[in-house]
DNA sequence: CCGCAAAGTTGAACGTGTTCAACTTTGCGG
DNA sequence: CCGCAAAGTTGAACACGTTCAACTTTGCGG
């Protein structure tokens, strides 16, 4: 670092560009908060109590976390981070199937502990308006890295991906999110039937990858391709569809 | 109604069983109420401004609605109302893809009007702990009803679904949830994105089907309906698997 | 060492959803 | 017609997330 000049050091979204001293305050709120969303749960944590608990006062808080819903955040992005890191130590194996099944149960993993606070948790995720959703382009980042991930998964596999391997990751990833969002519901003891989901879609798209190979499903995975692009793309158009008149 | 006896009313879930003095009173603040989420959206209309509005007092309008959600679940059987009506009209054609396509429109067509609203609506809808979740245990009847107007959709066609008959229904309800929480993302004009959704989606689901019905796929149809037996039974055990502990 | 702009920090105040003890109205039993 | 219990109704009060004008600290230029 220069001397004579301010340490500086950003945050997930970069908020204010603290200096030292800033940084080592805004730690601290964030791991009173993290601690207590994780004792209490999102509800009963208050900003008043993290900021007591902190030791500094409410608008300061508000100083380095716009609202209670960045602190969710950057608990988001924390086990996201968590999910790449135990991910990698699964992608040893080639089997396609043994690589997503182990991908997909590290992700289950990562998030157990805060199964309680699941439920406040995807309602911030979910809002459209919050950046902190799956499809915002803020986290278009994190979207590309989790997407990313399931790339690895299929591309040091034994398996040959055929026709959809441009989208198999993205396929792949919006599971995940089907199976996160299942997890989030699931009040089985340890969340034994996510687990057991799990295993049934790594299986079930293993062997949809298989069947994609054969001849004669040509129309299908187009079919798959054109909805995949419509999900995908904002601007895209089809042909002669100007959208139906709402009645 | 017999003489003497005190009108009763019920609502969706029939909370203070109230006289016709208290119904009108509710349905006042109800109508109230849906005018000022169409008109203001939701986080704008408050509590207060409803019940202002509506000519009673705050705590008058917690008495009819334990909560500001439950004013949106009210909405939210409404809208599943008129998906039913508009369905109805729909299902006067034979050929699967149009049934398909029909009901899945009249669904975004009930929903049009409320799409600036849509982004808190779902906030409310995915809480695990709301009853309006489309998987609590308090909507089991209005889900099993959506899932009956899909099994029409199926049973009146010309399509023979094969293996998969039994859980089709079930099939197309979740890839309407699908469609549904994409159309809350969706900010194209008029929502022309999902419209060619719905469309890609009711060909990809027609073409699945017919494969499901060719020889070769039994295994593959197997592992659809195990990953839909995880989905659906809380209680179910696959055999041999205890879950993973959590590291 | 001084001045000063930027960063950090404060706590009162606002509007919100929600609660509740108290009050009023209703309508049936006697 | 008179209680009287149930239903309806009120508005003040509470805790919360959030805002903001004011104040304090920091650290560089001179």
């Amino acid at each position: 670092m220069v001397s004579g000049e301010v340490a500086r050091v950003e945050g997930v979204a970069g908020r204010p560009q603290g200096s030292v001293r800033g940084a080592a305050t805004r730690a601290l709120i964030l791991e009173t908060a993290m601690a207590s969303f994780r004792d209490q749960g999102y509800d009963r944590t208050t900003m008043r109590g993290i900021a007591q608990q902190a030791g500094v006062s409410v608008g300061n808080a508000y100083h380095y976390f716009g609202s209670k819903e960045e602190l969710v955040q950057e608990f988001y992005a924390a086990i996201q981070d968590g999910h790449r890191r135990r991910a990698a130590q699964v992608l040893s194996r080639r089997d396609f199937t043994d690589r997503l099944r182990g991908v997909l149960h590290a992700g289950i993993d990562e998030m157990a502990p805060y199964h309680s606070f699941a439920g406040s948790f995807v309602k911030v995720a979910i809002s459209p308006s919050s950046p902190s959703s799956p499809f915002s382009s803020e986290s278009a980042a994190a979207r590309a890295a989790a997407v990313g991930l399931f790339r690895d998964v299929v591309d040091g596999s034994d398996k040959r991906p055929g026709p959809l391997a441009q989208e198999l990751p993205e396929l792949l990833w919006l599971a995940y999110l089907g199976i996160t969002l299942f997890w989030v519901y699931d009040t089985s003891p340890n969340q034994a039937r996510t687990r057991r989901l799990v295993d049934s879609t790594a299986r079930l798209a293993s062997r949809l990858v298989s069947l994609s190979r054969l001849p004669g499903t040509r129309a299908l995975t187009d079919d798959v391709r054109a909805l995949l692009a419509d999900l995908r793309h904002p601007e895209a158009q089809a042909a002669g569809l100007t959208g139906r008149p709402a009645r």
